[in-house]
RNA sequence: GGUCGGGUGGCCGAGAGGCGAGGCAAGGGACUGCAAAUCCCUCUACACGGGUUCAAAUCCCGUCCCGACCUCCA
């Protein structure tokens, strides 16, 4: 498989080592609900694991799990406490710990109903935290990184020649100034270096004793400890939201780098933003959207990953409630086609897709690929049916599950038989109004020749 | 200000030198007691101005507009 490496600029074919393609992706800071913006990047991993399984090999993926909270929020309203998981622990009262919790559970649970595959392992920075001090240690051993004035322990971006290679970035031109004011810590000695520990300072909570004294780790040491401690030194793959190229992935590559000796990541992998109505999601603009919200309306969770699906994962990508519907009544068409064409669990091969899965993730290829399938006359039922399978196997769409049949309360069954009996009467009147109320109760009514018919919608 | 993407029908979106995918919506028809679903058919587009070329949505230059990133962010 070749995806589009960040740091070259160019599609690569993706790096393994006996078969095996060790991938990290970033994870969810557990201080509130990941939304469907979020959600895009952790099937961006989904979709590359995927494919790469389907091509032979193996795929050991690691995705974080970040509870320690880092610097600067939208919280800012109360005050200078800058954690964002200290901040929604304030806000709602409660220890932030459990807060985590639930929300990795929330995680978790989203993950599933979008049908992700499992990472082999979510590593937390809270249970990763001698691991974290002994590589700052480490750094600073090597004098990639200082003791700052404040006693902080910052990295030398500067100690980093190769500084930039990501994001573009010189260190030159990220002199202060350019958007934000400049109000940062005076510990460090160069505008660039970044904090790798933090003394406790005031803080009390969601700290740890360290070599520099109580305090807390910053944010992008957690990602460089975990890749290289779960991936043997060596990730082939780093995947993660567009705007984490800088400066998370620029600063963890160089600790990484500082690190191993070596260029640890071989392909940075970045998925582009998604946009709800033509808008970055964000909460000042109130217009996150939550797997929830779509569950709500009434629509498969799957349709969000139709709908992603339809979309170039380089593409920064404007969804909306019209296309989920859309995605959610094409998805039922394909699996009461998939129910038509049979009951076979045979796969069958097709070219077309692997080629549009390998080439960058072409997503929305293999999508036409398949609508392509469902229309072709001189492929039989069976093939369809087998093609799909195939497909589904990267794509993920549960095509073959049957439409649920959750169990018809009894109230409604007697409406059926009440709109049976209208019927055979030719009480045409009565039985429209009956039918407005099945459907309104959620069920879709049709007539034919042998008389009505129904599913839940 | 720096860097990087992009502007395709009513809407969403592929394509990247020579047939302008597909979906949604809309309209017409079949079917139906009427609908729904389904099936068939139909319409409409490459931001603007130059250039290169036998040929440009596609390459080049300019203009306008939109978005992203630039030490919070997927």
């Amino acid at each position: 498989m070749s995806i589009y490496d960040t740091m070259s600029r160019s599609v690569k074919e993706v790096t393994e080592n006996e078969g095996l393609v060790t991938m990290y992706c970033c994870g969810p800071t557990v201080y509130r609900d990941a939304h469907v913006g979020n959600l895009r990047t952790f099937l961006l991993a989904d979709l590359i694991a995927r494919t790469i399984v389907l091509t032979g090999l193996e795929v050991e993926l690691i995705q974080n799990i970040t509870d320690v909270g880092h610097m600067a929020d939208d919280f800012q309203e109360d005050g200078a406490e800058g954690d964002k998981m200290l901040a929604e622990s304030k806000r709602t009262n409660t220890d932030p710990f459990e807060i985590a919790r639930r929300y990795e559970d929330r995680f978790h649970q989203d993950l599933a109903r979008l049908n992700v595959i499992p990472a082999d392992f979510y590593p937390k920075a809270s249970e990763n935290m001698p691991e974290m001090i002994a590589a700052i240690e480490e750094l600073i051993a090597n004098k990639s990184a200082y003791v700052g004035s404040d006693g902080s322990v910052y990295f030398d971006a500067a100690s980093c020649a190769s500084y930039g290679a990501i994001s573009g970035n010189k260190l030159d031109s990220l002199k202060p100034g350019h958007r934000y004011e400049y109000t940062d810590e005076g510990g460090k000695k160069f505008h660039a270096d970044w904090a790798l520990w933090k003394v406790a300072g005031s803080r009390t909570q969601m700290i740890w004793d360290s070599p520099w004294g109580p305090g807390f780790p910053g944010w992008h040491i957690e990602c460089s400890v975990m890749s290289i401690n779960l991936l043997q030194a060596h990730v082939n793959l780093h995947v993660g939201g567009i705007d984490l190229r800088f400066p998370h992935h620029e600063n963890e590559r160089a600790q990484s780098n500082a690190l191993t000796a070596q260029e640890t990541v071989d392909t940075w992998v970045h998925g582009e933003h998604l946009l709800f109505e033509g808008r970055k999601m964000s909460k000042s603009a109130g217009n996150v959207v939550l797997l929830q919200d779509v569950i709500d309306r009434g629509l498969d969770p799957l349709s969000l990953r139709f709908s992603l699906l339809e979309n170039r994962y380089r593409s920064q990508m404007d969804l909306s409630w019209a296309s989920l519907e859309a995605a959610h009544t094409t998805l039922r068409r394909w699996r009461t086609a998939m129910a038509q064409w049979g009951s076979a669990d045979d796969l069958k091969f097709d070219q077309e897709i692997i080629d549009a899965l390998t080439n960058d993730l072409d997503t929305p290829r293999a999508m036409q690929r398949l609508r392509a399938i469902e229309k072709d006359s001189s492929l039989g039922a069976l093939d369809k049916r087998a093609i799909f399978l195939f497909a589904d196997q990267v794509l993920g769409l549960d095509l073959a599950r049957a439409e649920i049949q959750k169990p018809l309360p009894p109230e409604i069954e007697s409406l059926l038989t009440l709109r049976a009996e209208a019927r055979a009467n030719k009480d045409w009147s009565a039985s429209d109004s009956l039918r407005v109320q099945l459907e309104d109760a959620g069920l879709e009514i049709k007539d034919g020749p042998t008389g009505q018919s129904w599913s839940w919608r």
